[in-house]
RNA sequence: GUAGAUAUAGCUCAGCUGGUUAGAGCGUCGGAUUGUGAUUCCGAAGGUCGUGGGUUCGAGCCCCAUUAUUUACCCCA
């Protein structure tokens, strides 16, 4: 029998002790940041039973979900019925005998079910973070991953604006955070966060009047402006029953020229940039929409939704948010997720080829789904293995951060070596994180480890040293060796 | 689900029009240096060329199939 390759499911990945180390780095970030704006942690079960999952994300979500096959016997409820397979339909009917269980596709759903299941005990508004995998039965490819961590942060029992205006500021603390360690300007993650609400795209597809094309088609259409252009965007408005008619007239609504009122403020430009749009967007909508029909109406969701807009900004200057030049008002913005109701986030990395590295938005009736109707939250997710990816291509991890150990005690012989023990304990005592080489071989070959393993210092105490009482310490980066006493040592590590 | 690309040493990849014994760099191991890494020099090990068929006097190279990986689309972090 010849041994078998190993191999991981495809994507999945293993992480690696340098890895880790990194990736530890970039949730520590997020983590104060989530703590520091009064976000308390949540983990839920990597399984939730699939009839919490089923239907929370559409038809296409729904075949991305992992489902566990039961335990024990899992063919005992299945009939050869279910089985026959002339209607299409065997996999339905067999699959909720069979499996019961599936793996999270996200976090704000089992949150949302958290929230349900201990409404009592909560104190509203709730707001929860929560960092933990997630599994997606999608083709790997880049940046995309069937095993990827998620960073959510959601507050649930209030309409407040505010925290969607805090939303724009951690996503900027988190980014800021992550730019500490640039050496340039250019390797700085040149991040912008898309904000739009889902009542403007309601408000455009109410300007169009009766038509034949679903509101759902309109959006994931006119979200792909940035990526197929304009005649792109038309040709599959046409396909999905828009007239041309329609479409040049969504076109009307999006195209906004720009503001020019330019002073030496930027941050201020910025800001008034976004206001601008706002204006002018609401009184595009205003007039066009079915003038011929007398009974024609302003929109009310679109209303509400470009006045919401214009609350988040207030509520940023008023905080004294100085980076509206991060934040750009984009109506094409749609993302997929259909619970969102009210404001909608993105980040994209401008320098980096890869998707988002963050979303989010309000849901007005998440936990509606589990019978608690009427909580509104509002949320948002980093995605920490694109993220990853990002500070790779530019090089913004710290040096350094994958080093454990400080310190190397060399081993020369079985029988000198326990004598340096009480050392080892001193060493992290004083709280430097240390190690003895394990056995007595070669010197250059303990060196060697050392530097393998980004060890900066070597602690040698052989004949010559322990005659004398003291000890001899490298450092390997330098190569600088001294003579010290015990203290000495301890003091040059601390 | 749709379309393309790739598969050769532990890793990254060369390999010409199909022609003798399969190549490099990095890494690993040994030595130069029996108390010193990285750097320098010398040496060694390491291959069923993804797998299975076919064409040919002859296949790493051409053809077919298959598997794996990967990129783009759909969708998404």
């Amino acid at each position: 029998m010849s041994a078998q390759k190993p191999s991981i499911p495809k994507g999945t990945r293993d992480f690696g002790p340098a890895v880790v180390a990194r990736r530890n780095y970039i949730f520590g970030i997020i983590r104060r940041t989530f703590e520091k704006f009064g976000y308390a942690p949540l983990e839920t079960p990597t399984l939730e039973n699939l009839s919490v999952l089923t239907g929370k994300y559409g038809d296409e979500g729904d075949q991305l979900l992992f489902k566990v096959l039961n335990s024990g016997d899992f063919l005992k409820d299945v009939t050869a019925d279910d089985l026959q397979n002339e209607d299409g339909k065997a996999t339905r009917r067999v699959l909720p005998k069979v499996a019961e269980k599936g793996l999270r596709y996200d976090l704000t759903v089992p949150f949302a079910r958290y929230v349900v299941m201990n409404r009592g005990t909560l104190t509203f508004p709730f707001k929860r973070y929560q960092i933990q995998p997630v599994w997606r039965a999608d083709r790997p490819q880049r940046g995309r991953y069937r095993e990827f961590y998620q960073c959510d942060a959601d507050v649930v029992g209030t309409d407040s604006l505010l925290c969607e205006a805090e939303i724009v500021l951690m996503m900027c603390e988190v980014l800021n955070g992550l730019n500490k360690e640039a050496k340039s300007e250019n390797q700085k993650l040149d991040y912008t966060i898309t904000i739009n609400h889902r009542g403007v795209l309601g408000g455009m597809y109410d300007a169009l009047g009766e038509s034949n094309g679903t509101e759902t088609n309109l959006f994931t259409a006119i979200d792909k402006l940035d990526k197929i252009g304009i005649d792109g965007v038309k040709q599959e408005l046409i396909d999905k029953g828009f007239t041309s008619t329609e479409a040049e007239k969504v076109f009307k609504l999006l195209y906004m020229p720009a503001t020019a009122i330019p002073s030496s403020d930027q941050n201020q430009n910025a800001r008034q940039e976004f206001l601008y749009r706002i204006q002018n967007l609401k009184k595009s909508l205003v007039v066009d929409i079915s003038p011929s029909n007398i009974l024609a109406e302003t929109s009310e969701r679109a209303t509400r939704g470009l006045q919401e807009l214009g609350q988040v900004v207030d509520f940023l200057t008023a905080f004294g948010f100085e980076q509206f030049d991060r934040l750009k008002f984009d109506p094409t913005l749609a993302r997929g997720l259909s619970y969102y109701t009210g404001c909608i986030f993105e980040i994209k990395i401008n320098n980096v080829n890869m998707g988002s590295v963050s979303g989010g938005g309000r849901y007005d009736n998440l936990t509606g789904a589990f019978g608690l109707p009427g909580v509104s939250g509002v949320g948002f997710s980093f995605g920490v293995d694109r993220l990853y990816d990002c500070l790779e291509e530019l090089e913004l991890f710290p040096e350094g951060a994958a080093a454990t150990t400080r310190c190397l005690i060399t081993n020369f012989d079985a029988e000198t070596m326990p004598l340096l023990l009480p050392v080892l304990r001193e060493l992290r005592a004083a709280g430097i994180p240390s190690e003895m080489y394990p056995e007595s071989k070669k010197l250059a070959q303990q060196f060697k480890y050392a530097d393998a393993k980004g060890i900066p210092y070597v602690l040698i105490q052989g004949p010559e040293e322990r005659a004398a009482g003291q000890f001899k310490l490298k450092e390997l980066r330098t190569g600088e060796e001294k003579t010290l006493t015990l203290d000495q040592v301890l003091a040059t590590l601390a």
